[in-house]
This record gives structure tokens, C-alpha cells and sequence, in this order.
DNA sequence: AGCATTACTGAAAAACATTTTCAGTTGGAA
DNA sequence: TTCCAACTGAAAATGTTTTTCAGTAATGCT
């Protein structure tokens, strides 16, 4: 489970600062229980940095991303979400009422692709699987 | 499998008209092999419709995916992809390389979603999957 | 603790993507 | 052929993301 602790330890190895803006952009995305866009995680981040911009929290989605802290969530209307990846390789169950974004893990398709890469002739890399529904909340 | 005037035909019996513009549109996405941004679907509609603007094309682009001839692609840098969907229930193969985007069928998810609905609680009612990889031309 | 270095920051502007508005055009039913 | 609503392109508005740049602050070093 990740931790803004375990976050800035591990910005710290990679060598980057732990700012006051970063340390805010992480606890928005911590406390969300779903996804967020850019917008919104700056809405988050504002009550820990009243002076956070938005363009720091466009480039600090960016660094978390590519540490793999977070991930897009993507949807048929736009893709402007991400949510907090506390898992290594895993996916995200997303609720379509509320936005609620749970992970999942143990995606077990290795079968299932190797018979696509048969058929296609496709060196497959990688895989982007999400589900859509209605959490218990909602229901 | 998807032409012209299988396409024309729905449209005409959903009710739309069948327009220069739209017929533009439909050839642009037919011909190309993989996904294309809205700009790029303008540009090869163009050739058909010298005269078609962009908002055309984005107005096409939605009533085809309301009706489900395209399909968005999202890939993680962004969804500013769409791609003709031939059959029904599909997913897209998307090669890394050169985006030529090509379907598959037969994802039997069902005991897997059946195994995350039982565990988080959630109705599960969509899912998008996507596969990244390697073309045969491209590898 | 104080200092120097330099990564990082916010604001503004630029670049880009998408939607809305509106007056004019055109497909297709009568 | 005529007519009318659906459709269109252009322009403007809106919204999102990136770039630029001068100033700020985190961290390592003394």
C-alpha cells in the first residue's frame, strides 16, 4: 500500500526534491477514493499549498506516472483521470456512478494472449484492461 | 466487415442523412489501416471532400461512435485515437510501432469477472481492453 | 547554522484540442 | 421541383496541456 512516506522515499532515491507543492499533490491523490483529473487534483492540493499551480500539478501527475505511483484512467468520454497505482502490474474497476476507482490484480490473460499473438502474428508488449461497474455503494 | 454502404445503409435507417461530408469521413476511416486523431481523419476525408471542416469531423466521429462504427483508442500518453470497429463486442490490437490498429474477438473474461465481482462487490457491466505490441511488418 | 548550487516553482503566454454559435446550404421527402 | 429540417463551415468561445522564464527553495557542503 503506498504511503506519502513510501512516495517521497522513493522520489528521494530516484533524486528528485520532496517540495512542499509535491508533498501536496501526493496527500490530494492519497485521500482520493477514486480518480481525478489534473483540475481536481489541484482542487486537492490547494488545502495542503494554498499556492500550488496547476501547471506543478500537471508536471508532478507526470513524475508520479512515469515512477508508476499513479495511472491514467481512461473512459469512452476522455481520459483526464489518473488514480493512485498502490499495486505493481495491476488494474483499475472503476464505478460509473461515483468514480470510485478500486484495484484489482491476478489478470491472468497469458493463455488468452498467447492465442492472440498466434493469430496475429503480434509480438504483444503489454496490456491495458479496465473494468466499468456499479460499486456497493451505489447499487 | 465494414464498407461504405453498409454504414450508409444504418445511418439512412437511424434516420441521418447520408452527406458529402459524412461520406468523407466514412472512406477516410475505412482506407487507413490503423487509428488517426481527428486531425488526421480531417485530412484524409479531405481528399474525398476538399471542402470538409474539422468540426465535421468531430461531429462525424461522435454520431459513428454512438452508433458504434468507431471506437476511441486510449494508449497512455493519450486518447486522441479512433478506429473503425468492425465487429460487435471487440477489442483493439495496436501496434506500437506504426499504430496500425487491428481487432480481435473472443475475450472470455467471464470467470474472471465473475472472480473480481464475487471479491470487491462491484456489478460489473463494461470492460476495455487493449493490447500493445509489435506488428509483424514493424518487428 | 549558513551558504551555494541548481532543481523546482508559479504566472503568463503559447499551443493545441474541442465545443458552441450561427447564418447559409443541401439532402431527400412530398 | 419545391420545401424544410438536418446539416454544414467558419469563427469564436471554451477548455486543456505545454513552454518559457525569472524568481524561489530544497538539499548538500562547510
Amino acid at each position: 500500500m503506498l504511503s506519502e512516506k513510501r512516495i517521497t522515499e522513493q522520489l528521494n532515491k530516484a533524486g528528485y526534491r520532496i517540495t512542499q507543492p509535491r508533498r501536496a499533490v501526493i496527500r490530494a491523490l492519497l485521500e482520493d477514493a477514486g480518480y481525478s483529473s489534473p483540475a481536481m487534483v489541484h482542487k486537492g492540493a490547494r488545502r495542503y499549498c494554498p499556492t500550488v499551480g496547476l501547471v506543478t500539478v500537471y508536471r508532478t501527475l507526470d513524475l508520479l506516472s512515469q515512477l508508476g505511483f499513479v495511472r491514467r484512467i481512461h473512459s469512452e468520454d476522455g481520459c483526464r483521470g489518473y488514480a493512485i497505482a498502490n499495486h505493481g502490474h495491476h488494474h483499475h474497476l472503476i464505478c460509473r456512478k461515483c468514480g470510485a476507482a478500486i484495484e484489482f490484480e491476478g489478470c491472468d490473460l497469458s493463455p488468452f494472449l498467447a492465442r492472440v499473438s498466434q493469430e496475429t502474428g503480434y509480438v504483444i508488449e503489454d496490456h491495458l484492461l479496465e473494468l466499468v461497474g456499479v460499486c456497493v455503494t451505489c447499487q
